[in-house]
DNA sequence: TATTGTTATACTCTATAACTATA
DNA sequence: TATAGTTATAGAGTATAACAATA
């Protein structure tokens, strides 16, 4: 068990992440976002699957799955053939297409990752990808994804004076 | 230089870390999103500010950072006194019921790695901060916010046929 | 005229809830 | 009745542009 202090300086660094994956996007064509992005890479390394797979692979809702996968769809860079297996569900696979805006979107992330990381060690940036990895493990292990009793009011803090407390905020 | 299969799996765990951020998320009041803690955290951490200031610290645009600001002072977690350095800016400061918040979110937020990571050694949580913490300085380095020339239609990809090339799209 | 902030508007990503179709 | 998926709606985070006040 590491330090509070230790922890804290994660949580702040996590929080920060969130310039590097914009800067990422900008070199997205403007029709295809992060979220699509996902989508084709998912179908490319694990082959055909149901929008469920996928939505346990993205870690979100199935709802939003769909309308990622719609986008991509009408994009022609996925196809959906129906399930021999079950007929609520079509198969997912990337199309031609597809496979071809992946590799030119794939080249060009690792450019800009080539471009911005000149100077780290292969070590370095295999070392991060995989403790990324392993954090995503460790949070997706315990409970992955409980029911949701109350998510929405979620643990009110105890003590904390001052505060207005959540008021309903009338705008 | 990394091998280019490397720079992709980069890529493909840092847009996988919105899991993790999501489930952090859980954890706070739901009068305090994610966004305020960052700005709470960076008072507490680098002391009285310009909103300009802490528009470099979070590496976003200063009208969002206004947003977040007006949120955590309508609560009482920040006081604005006036610069004596200048009219038009105000210099942020937690204010006493700030710090206690922050106090205990910090708590609840080192509890929740905590659980998390249990099995994590202190090094790697710690190797894990800092690679992060190098990633963002290796990103908001050399060009740091250029003033944007065409960011909008952005570098349209050279070849990948087949691609109905992003239509006005009807609906 | 340039700079510091603020406000209006729009877009992306996500979640919840209600709904359809099939199992 | 339960499950797979879709759609409508809402909320958080961000960017751009137009604007106000001060330098």
């Amino acid at each position: 068990m590491a330090a509070r202090g230790l922890y804290e300086e994660l949580a702040r660094q996590l929080s920060a992440v969130g310039v590097v994956k914009r800067e990422m996007a900008r070199e997205l064509p403007g029709d295809c976002p992060p979220a699509s992005v996902g989508v084709l890479m998912l179908l490319h390394k694990h082959g055909e699957m149901r929008i469920s797979r996928l939505t346990e692979l993205l870690a979100i809702d199935m709802s939003v799955t769909s309308r990622h996968v719609t986008h991509v769809a009408e994009r022609g860079w996925i196809e959906r053939h129906p399930d021999p297996q079950d007929g609520r569900s079509r198969l997912l696979r990337l199309s031609e297409g597809g496979e071809q805006l992946l590799q030119e979107l794939s080249r060009r992330t690792a450019e800009t990752l080539e471009r911005q990381l000149r100077e780290w060690s292969d070590e370095d940036v295999a070392r991060l990808a995989t403790l990324l990895q392993r954090l995503r493990d460790s949070f997706g292990d315990g409970r992955a994804r409980l029911p949701q009793q109350g998510a929405g009011a979620a643990v009110e803090p105890p003590g904390p004076p001052e505060r207005p407390t959540a008021k309903p905020r009338p705008d």
